[in-house]
This record gives structure tokens, C-alpha cells and sequence, in this order.
DNA sequence: CGATACCTTGAACTAATTCAATTAAGGTGG
DNA sequence: CCACCTTAATTGAATTAGTTCAAGGTATCG
């Protein structure tokens, strides 16, 4: 239902114990972990953090709804050319801020197949199936394992929009 | 992107000038407005009012999480059950808190086949298939303008699910 | 080197879309 | 209150994007 990437925040503050939010590691993470008590202590002590916790908050619901677009209306080409550019993106806020993604870099997609699908709500097969359409035109290139190099973000920034 | 009901909140508190929020209105409304810096007082003033506000923006979040699994793995019949009983739970709510929602209640889809379509991510010309099948096989009822009935609730309520 | 999990590719099928034609509903002025 | 007009909804037929099912292929790890 929702990909978190590093330095996102998951979490129900202020719930009763009647939420429950279930999470899955795809790779290898490293957590930093707060009990509710302590958070709601941190919360009241620093008034701006509130604040800030309510942007991210936000910031998700905003992307949640932008994600909604992708799997209302886009084919499945735009959806898996979007996913390609989320990870392009969020790679780059964590390797080094403001670096301009020089073209071919190569870019881990932290998913197998099968999540990736669920994630963009069509199947394995037709995210293999695009994926290579993409690499046959030349917008990107597959490497093993889960690499890939996007080689035109231009076009493929073209290919992930549906208007 | 985002459906919303009586007694719902739209708004971005904290928020930058960068922000912008479209609504359109489906029916008529009544608005009970504030400036950003009056809602900042206001929850600055009171602390609880806060914690409210997180909830109902968590809740907004889960909401479009639920929505997106709508939108990524159901059928366009499971999508058009979804959409009464959501709005038949809706309109329970401002109605008569409790009531148990009698067999054949009337009650309006407060959209139009256009919109809904876009809501639940599929075309006009479905929905109307959907709902006449749900007619013909006896688990809704089809009235004039925007109306409906839902002549059998556990049937509906089978046909909204994937699994 | 073999085994297991993951990925790719092909071919047949299907749910939903698209395009086109009716039909029904709502509102307006006479 | 009724014809008229405009917008919204329904229905049908053809098409298609994506799924499903099945068979190979590739990487990785002990």
C-alpha cells in the first residue's frame, strides 16, 4: 500500500492500540525507533516537531492521491516508467543532495517483480514485458540482479505521464 | 483524487504559500471556512485540537491507502459496489448516527456516472453496466436521477471484495 | 554443480475500453 | 402544463491492453 524509502517515518501517533500498520523490509534496512509514549513526550517538548510530523504526514496523504492517478488512469507502460523515476528520484536524496543524476547512472529498484506489480497494480509479467519495450527503445538498459540505467530520462519522463 | 463528505476537512495547515488545494463541488454545499493563520491560533490554543487533526489527516492516509488497493486490484464490479456502500456508510453517518440502515433505504450517489467513473478509476459506460447488473441480479435498485436502493447490503457488501 | 527462486517470453483469452447510436431526464420559456 | 432543448445515462458491437497459463531461461548460493 505504500513503499517507504530511507529517512521516512512510519507510524500512528496519537492512535489507541486499536491501529495496526504492518510493515515488510524488500532489502536490508536500518531503523530508528520510537515508543508511542516517548514520541508523544518528544512531540510535546518540541512544539515544531509537531508541525513537521504533520507536513510529512501531509506530504504522504499528497502522494498517496498522486498515486491513485497513476493506478486509476495511466497504462502500464507510464506506470512502470513513473516507478523508474520514483527510485531514480529518492536514490538521489540519499546519495548526495542536489547531484544531478548524470545519465546512464546505474539504479537499484528495491522491489523483485512481483512487488513492483503489486506496487503499480498489474502483474509480473506485463512489468518484465515493459521494462524490456523500454530497454529495446533505448530509454533505459537492464542490468542483473536489479539494476537498470536510465539512459534518456527525458524520454522517459515522457513516457510516464498519460496527458 | 480525494472524495469528500459532510463534516470533512480540506486544507493544508503549516503549509507554505507553495500549496494549493482544487475543489470542485458535486452538490450543494455549506462551508465552514478559516484563514491559515486563524487555524494556527486555534491550534496553538488548544493542544487537543492538534492531536484531532493528526487523526483525521492519519485517517485521510488510510482511507487512500484502502483506495488505492481499489484502484490497483479490483474488478469494475467489486469498484461500483465499493462506491454505494461507501456512500451508504457516508450518508448513515450525517443521517442518524446509529441508525441501522433499513433494507431498501433510498439513497443518492452524489456524483455523476462521469464522476464516478474517474473516482473509481474506470469509464462511465462500465459503471452504468456494473450498476444494471447489480439491478438485474436484485442487490440494488435503480431509481431516477441519482438515486438508488440497496435492496440486499450482504450481497453487496460480497460483491465489493477481492478475496 | 545442482537447486531454488526469480525473471523472461510466447500464445490464448478476457475484462474493460472505445466508438457510435439511442433513450431518458431536467430545465425553460411559451 | 406541455413541447422543446440540452445534458446525462444506457446499450450494443468491435477492439485492445493487459491477464493468465505454460514453458524456458538466468542468477545466486550453499
Amino acid at each position: 500500500m505504500a513503499l517507504q524509502f530511507a529517512s521516512d517515518f512510519l507510524g500512528r501517533p496519537y492512535a489507541g492500540d486499536n491501529t495496526s500498520a504492518l510493515a515488510e523490509a524488500a532489502t536490508d534496512v536500518e531503523l530508528c525507533t520510537f515508543t508511542r509514549p516517548q514520541l508523544e513526550v518528544l512531540l510535546r517538548a518540541y512544539p515544531g516537531l509537531q508541525q513537521q510530523l504533520m507536513q510529512r504526514v501531509l506530504k504522504d496523504l499528497d502522494f498517496a492521491r498522486e498515486w491513485m492517478v497513476l493506478l486509476g488512469r495511466k497504462t502500464a507502460e507510464e506506470r512502470v516508467a513513473s516507478f523508474i523515476l520514483l527510485c531514480l528520484e529518492k536514490q538521489r536524496n540519499v546519495a548526495c543532495h542536489a547531484a544531478p543524476s548524470k545519465s546512464g547512472e546505474r539504479l537499484e529498484l528495491p522491489l523483485s517483480r512481483t512487488d513492483i506489480a503489486d506496487y503499480l497494480g498489474i502483474t509480473l509479467e506485463t512489468v518484465a514485458r515493459k521494462l524490456r519495450q523500454l530497454s529495446d527503445d533505448g530509454v533505459i538498459a537492464i542490468h542483473t540482479g536489479r539494476f537498470v540505467s536510465v539512459l534518456d530520462a527525458e524520454r522517459l519522463r515522457a513516457r510516464s505521464a498519460s496527458d
